[in-house]
RNA sequence: GGAGCCGUAGUGCAGUCGGCUUAACACGCCUGCCUGUCACGCAGGAGAUCGCGGGUUCGAGCCCCGUCGGCUCCGCCA
């Protein structure tokens, strides 16, 4: 390969070498006279200078460059003229005088500008991405993923682990997320299933020795999109044997701390604080709190069981909650405030969200009056509410209270300015989390995790008599509200597994017909196990401060799971139909 | 499946309580000028079936209905 130098990397220990550049035209400024060009490649800009005194021969193409162009040059590296310089450019101190220039390849204008920090319709960086990719933001967030990935990959090799690749085209399961079907051309009218996870394969690479493993691997989910949530996204995933949680928590508190070193080069502070699932609920509302601000969740219920305000009093006595949240300072919070905010818990099912402005001497509220002066007085004290505070409560059943006031609390934080640029990293750790949950559209218990984690044992006696209290070795790793990965330990017992299936009203027909492969295996030796998946995608989200997780991957999918360059998905002709077998019906 | 927001020159936007301009402004583009700029500057120019379809009206970028696309959220996502 040629001599190149780049762009980014001319610095005043050049000056006075003869360089050659290529790159493209980033910005140009013609003067008439002399004319200045900003060159862009991958490491940065430099400016470079066409002058007529100096290079009459070539100043006439010069003139014809536009942006985009792709140009090589050759020039003398110069320190720049007194006052001339700026700042701004790491090779602002510099400038290349061009003696040569190759045109490479000329350009269209591009239907948005590469340099412009101007914001562009996300649809039409979408359909020309290859140039939306060009821009220095995105190239940055591309860049730091290739160096989050390899610093990980280094630090699971020095802790001796292996990365093992396994199938894509593999069977669909039951439970979990809607499958991706790929049809299978050979044996018709049968399907493979992308992998939501490699979680099968992964167990089953323990049952055969590796002890530790992981991978840096795709995976596939047909649900609905969100910011944080694309059909195809990348994982972290790591499994290791003979393990307990500790030790998964442990290895990867290590690694993030490694990743935050190598590439971020900051210390994090490690262990990262537990929570348990329980108390998560109760506190903060949810499993996955933002732990960057308080306005933690007060619990009412037995305050108002027997008040004279029918709705928190018939909530509270048919096994409902009535909790809330202290404002601090709210009492600048406005009507017209409140009422949006009573919008917005309406979206997670509460009815309502009572109201209370805490002043000097009364508390000014419609439901005031409801109230004795005593049970008034406990309520403050149990919210420890001062004057100037604004109380808010929601009563329902627990899970819509969770909810409501989970999000609700993260809400006014965002509003009030308790969450800001400046807020620090909160990372926590929440475990124990309940094997099952129950489905009412299924009208079944259905695995929280998934139906391969491991019960805590003393649980293990429930998981006939009272499945639903049964608590699993499980753990999410949380950062700012936002799930990061979660992981537990594998039931590593063909009995446990069956049990574990019978919870889910899985009939051991269906189990050994769907899942035989793993229950055969659990009975050849299989060591006790465990690991956990981090969202590639969510981790440089947050470390790098972008917005949705399509900042970070090079080519997204809209939110109704269309790649707008491509056009995907498309339909395909009638003879790749046939010979799959497949008859598409119109609506 | 549901809720909300958005859609106006290549780009970003103003106009949105119906009739005031030739649908404004900035960037970009084109032409000319300009030898120290760095979001260069100056002068001129081209560029818009106001996402699409229907309706109301004497008259629709603006109001109504539908539809398409994008985004955010609920449901969904072990």
């Amino acid at each position: 390969m040629q001599e190149r130098t780049n762009c980014g990397e001319v610095t005043t220990q050049l000056i006075g070498k003869k360089v050659t550049l290529t790159g493209w035209v980033h910005r140009r400024r013609d003067h008439g006279g002399v004319i200045f060009i900003d060159l862009r490649d991958r490491s940065g800009l430099v400016q470079i200078v066409f002058n007529p005194d100096e290079a009459k021969d070539i100043f006439a193409d010069a003139e014809r460059l536009r942006s985009e162009y792709v140009i090589k040059v050759k020039g003398e590296v110069r320190q720049r003229p007194e006052g001339a310089t700026n700042p701004n450019l790491p090779t602002g101190e510099v400038e290349v005088y061009i003696t040569e220039l190759t045109l490479l390849n000329s350009a269209q204008t591009p239907p948005f500008a590469i340099a412009d920090y101007r914001e562009v319709d996300e649809s039409l960086r979408l359909k020309y991405r290859y140039l939306d990719l060009r821009r220095p933001e995105m190239q940055a967030n591309i860049i730091f993923r290739h160096q989050v990935v390899k610093a990980v990959r280094d630090y699971l090799d020095n802790q001796g682990f292996l990365e093992i690749e396994t199938p894509f085209l593999t069977r669909s399961t039951p439970e979990g997320a809607r499958d991706y079907l790929v049809p299978s051309r050979i044996h018709q009218g049968s399907f493979y299933a992308l992998p939501q996870s490699p979680q099968l394969f992964k167990q089953l690479l323990m049952v055969a020795g590796y002890e530790k493993y992981f991978q840096v691997v795709k995976c596939f989910r047909d649900e609905d999109l969100r910011a944080d949530r694309q059909p195809e996204f990348t994982q972290i995933d790591i499994e290791l044997s003979f393990v307990e949680p500790s030790d998964i928590q442990d290895l990867t508190e290590g690694m993030i701390a490694y990743v935050y070193q190598r590439v971020l080069g900051h210390q994090l502070v490690t262990p990262f604080p537990r929570l348990t699932w329980t108390e998560a609920m109760n506190r903060f509302g949810s499993d996955r709190p933002d732990l960057r601000f308080g306005l933690e969740l007060q619990d009412f219920t037995d305050l108002v069981k027997s008040c004279g305000f029918k709705v928190f009093a018939a909530v509270a006595q048919s096994g409902g909650q009535v909790k809330g949240l202290n404002v601090k300072g709210g009492s600048s919070i406005s009507r017209r405030e409140i009422d949006s905010l009573t919008e917005f818990v309406g979206q997670f099912g509460a009815k309502g969200l009572a109201w209370m402005f805490i002043e000097q001497d009364e508390v000014r509220s419609p439901i005031a009056k409801f109230f004795s002066s005593e049970e008034l007085e406990q309520i403050k004290a149990q919210a420890q509410a001062e004057p100037g505070d604004l109380l808010l409560f929601v009563a329902a059943k627990p899970r819509v209270v969770a909810a409501a006031l989970g999000n609700l609390r993260v809400e006014i934080a965002k509003r009030t300015g308790l969450i800001n640029e400046n807020s620090e990293d909160k990372y926590v750790w929440i475990t124990d989390f309940p094997m099952f949950e129950y489905s009412e559209e299924e009208n079944r218990l259905v695995a929280m995790h998934h139906p391969f984690t491991s019960p805590c044992d003393e649980d293990l006696a429930l998981l006939q008599t009272d499945p639903a209290a049964v608590k699993a070795k499980a753990y999410d790793l949380v950062l700012n509200g936002i799930e990061l990965g979660g992981g537990s330990i594998r039931i590593h017992s063909r009995k446990v597994q069956e049990q574990v299936f019978q919870a889910l009203k899985i009939s051991s027909d269906e189990a050994m017909d769907k899942f035989g492969f793993l229950l055969d295996a659990l009975g050849y030796g299989t060591p006790p196990h465990g690991g956990i998946a981090f969202g590639l995608d969510r981790l440089l989200m947050l470390w790098s401060g972008a917005d949705s997780i399509r900042q970070v991957m090079a080519f997204p999918k809209t939110q109704s799971a269309m790649d707008l360059m491509t056009e995907a998905p498309a339909p395909v002709s009638s003879q790749q139909l046939a010979e799959l077998g497949i008859v598409v019906r119109t609506k």
